[in-house]
DNA sequence: CAAACATATGAATATGTATTCAAGTGTGAG
DNA sequence: CTCACACTTGAATACATATTCATATGTTTG
């Protein structure tokens, strides 16, 4: 830890796994992907459930699940012929439930 | 609420800020962009001292930093001839300490 | 006012990615 | 085995966006 002008606080904490975290918030800045989370955030849905509940194409969701299963935002189990998606921890509500505060927090006019 | 098909409790406490959630994420979600909100999240920091303590042009930092204002993420302040930035809220570093938490989350060896 | 410094902005480019459509795989029923 | 159903996958496309370069704006100092 010599060679790096770079010795803040914040770089010892989460440098090394800014990747991983951007992708991870890159997961959830989509919409569709975003409201999918949602659908599976406290029990297992199936897809075709979450594309009727959504409106979106059965295969437009498959494409996103596979990538937030790819990510480990969310775990798979098949049940016959159908697929129920579940949300991979408890973490990922708290994440939102934390950007939903922010969201809500006050602001001075002034800022904009 | 009568003619939606969607009731469930998700939809009920933010369906109608999905589009603002995934906004903020997808801010997070650019490594170069997350780097420069882990930059000013304790502190007040000049846009310069970013760039070079990121080792990121200056021009970039200031596009970064204007979508991180408009987003309400950071707020400036002039200071002579300097501009110092810094995060919004603390919600901002419990988004990231969640997810930091996600990452470190045991998976079983299955999914993948 | 001019010069130097710090930051911001606009255009151009290159890369990524969300969505659709068509076809493929897997599974239970008859 | 065959059919219908649920889901997956690949290619194609359209759109967004991160980065760079050049230039502009704003600020302090002489």
């Amino acid at each position: 830890m010599a060679d790096k002008a770079n010795t803040s606080i914040n770089s010892l904490i989460s440098e090394e796994l800014v990747p991983q975290l951007a992708d991870l918030f890159s997961m959830m800045g989509d919409t569709s992907r975003l409201r999918i989370i949602l659908s599976c955030l406290h029990e297992p849905i199936s897809v075709s459930h979450i594309a009727d509940q959504l409106e979106l194409s059965q295969s437009l969701v498959s494409h996103h699940l596979r990538l937030l299963k790819a990510a480990r935002m969310v775990r798979a189990e098949r049940r016959g012929k159908q697929v129920f998606y579940v949300a991979a921890d408890q973490h990922v509500q708290c994440v939102i439930e934390d950007m939903a505060a922010h969201v809500s927090e006050p602001h001075s006019v002034e800022d904009e």
